[in-house]
DNA sequence: CGCTGTCATGTTAGCGCTAACATCCTTTTT
DNA sequence: AAAAAGGATGTTAGCGCTAACATGACAGCG
């Protein structure tokens, strides 16, 4: 009757525990926990002989554990549209590296451009207890700023700059629109066709095309839009070219909403024999190294993305920690004026 | 003495519980769990005004607590060791969409080409109860190995063929090596540069420099080897081409280890009114688009990365779903004969 | 009509960890 | 020397959910 072996229910994995632990090293769970978790509240030698423990157990923490009790795990929620595109890469390299340097984990999630898609990853975002959560963008469904609101801990939206939930890391992608503009009249163009993909998607593409239409309106010139089904490759920018060639044989400029197009179109400009920018000028928008080494070099406008992902955790791990930070903050672009225009 | 306002503690978020649903349903908190998670074995008018209320209490389910309980989560650990390279990229996204698809997070940790980060990176995944881990590579410290062998979940390794722990999906670097090699002998090279950069870390070029150095060897030639800091960049590319210019004044051929030092040497070329293939060959390996935008085209080696991620992700599903799959798959690599050789 | 089987739902007991409070020393303060 | 403060560790009670077992209702069947 009294052997250990219980005739009723069991479960659990085989796995070292943190109070086999505890018992093994002679103390308390707590005391183990705290070693691991707050080690100057526990006594160096202590905290010597749990972690030899732990090394002589093979003692893996579990986390699920750790983040039920304490109501928090060490998850960033990170919520990009896209992974095809060099630029939220690029963030999500500055968001990882600062944020892992501190012991926190992204949690990565991919749009595709869909606000339903990421309502329903912020759900099961939100369902992991995460720390913070990162978006790319300051456009959401309502039933997702319904939850986001409800929600207790600091929200981060970056690309762009505007009305923001919480706090916002970004750039005005209207300014740039017109820099753009403003550069190409500069030179001397007049049939300026932008062109961009899948732009109700890519609304930041339209936001810079309206700074774009503004300068050009300003100048009384047309603001001609070619909105592509593609939203960046280098065959889609070799495309595009053709077609504003057709489409718009007297265009002199072409102005796309981004590198990969612009390069694209660069270099088949190239194939086709034609000199950029003396029979077309072509300007993208980025600053990705591609456009850098291609020749002509290509004129573009450069975002900081690495270090907006790097500012924007800095940020948020300086608002977890309790700091008081500035809610907004402007990165800015830079005019990149290479050969292409 | 009978008052429910406890004089004790209490903790816990202010969120909605899954009891708080079944309370105010008016079923038990096992049947709201049940209606989430195995909608078959509720009735279908009790499922539906579970996730009415479901829906009138904006409850959001705590996966923490659901996979402390499960001991299991609907994560996937995937560990590679740059985000900086498209290949990589391009084999996340594969992973991504198919598990994403299948209701599963991927967990991304990246070791930077430090087997003792991994090493790390695995004790904490582990720690998450992760329903699978996939790796980029087979090497792995002692340490990691001792972790993963103890593991019960299943573990893929990706990218290259080998002995692998568990499960094996990827290509033959040694023979893709030799593929260019002999392509470029028969292209009539005979002073052929191999360039490659962080070889100690990317190891997988060092596996095709020995491909391409059996073949060399064959053939009574030599096959020199530079090693550069940065593992693949456009600028590296560019200055690589300088270096070997110097250094090997009468090589007639370089064999990158990628396409980013490729592209970047050929366009540097074109700068320097160099000919390519005339003056000098230049050829890469990956297969990725810009490559194939140059003129001349690059000849490289095509490795289906996206479909190697999405062929993995598939294999491990239908493991986990205890179907019996083949435990190695060579997804293979094709050359692209471009006009650079 | 009682037996077995199936379906729908409920009860119980944790999963492994940590917050909150408690205890027991040792040190510092007045 | 008593009181207050601080340091180290322990005890208790969950966090919110689900596995395992239990129950009850009803159908089919010889």
């Amino acid at each position: 009757m009294s052997k250990s072996s219980s005739p009723r229910r069991r479960r659990g994995s085989a796995r070292t525990t943190l109070s086999q632990v505890a018992d093994a090293a002679g103390v308390s769970a707590i005391t183990v926990s705290r070693a691991l978790n707050a080690p100057e509240r526990v006594n160096a030698e202590t905290r010597r002989h749990i972690l030899a423990t732990i090394e002589r157990l093979g003692y893996v923490p579990n986390l699920v554990a750790g983040s039920l009790a304490s109501a928090s795990s060490r998850f960033i929620a990170v919520i990009v549209p896209s992974l095809s595109n060099a630029v939220f890469i690029e963030v999500i390299q500055g968001l990882q590296e600062t944020f892992e340097a501190e012991g926190y984990q992204i949690l990565l999630g991919n749009t595709d451009y869909d606000l339903d898609r990421e309502t329903q990853l912020v759900r099961t975002f939100l369902g992991w207890s995460c720390s913070a959560l990162v978006t790319a963008g300051l456009r959401h469904s309502d039933a997702c700023r319904g939850l986001l609101s409800q929600w207790d801990k600091p929200i981060m939206e970056m690309m762009e700059l505007g009305e923001a939930l919480d706090l916002n890391v970004g750039l005005d992608h209207v300014a740039a629109g017109r820099c753009m503009a403003r550069h190409l009249l500069q030179r001397g163009h007049r049939q300026i066709v932008y062109v961009g993909g899948r732009m109700s998607e890519d609304y930041r593409a339209g936001l810079r095309y309206a700074g774009h239409r503004e300068i050009l309106d300003g100048e009384g010139l047309a603001a001609p839009l070619l909105d592509l089904a593609h939203l960046g490759s280098l065959e889609a920018g070799a495309a595009a070219l053709d077609r504003v060639l057709t489409s718009h044989p007297r265009a002199d400029a072409i102005h796309f909403a981004n590198d990969d197009l612009a390069t694209g179109a660069l270099l088949h400009a190239q194939r086709l024999g034609l000199g950029v920018p003396k029979d077309i000028a072509i300007a993208g928008f980025n600053g990705l190294p591609l456009g850098q080494h291609v020749t002509p070099r290509l004129t573009t406008i450069r975002s900081p993305r690495q270090y907006m992902g790097q500012l924007a955790a800095k940020r948020l791990l300086a608002h977890l920690q309790g700091d008081v930070v500035a809610r907004r903050q402007d990165v800015g672009f830079e005019l990149l004026t290479g050969d292409s225009s």
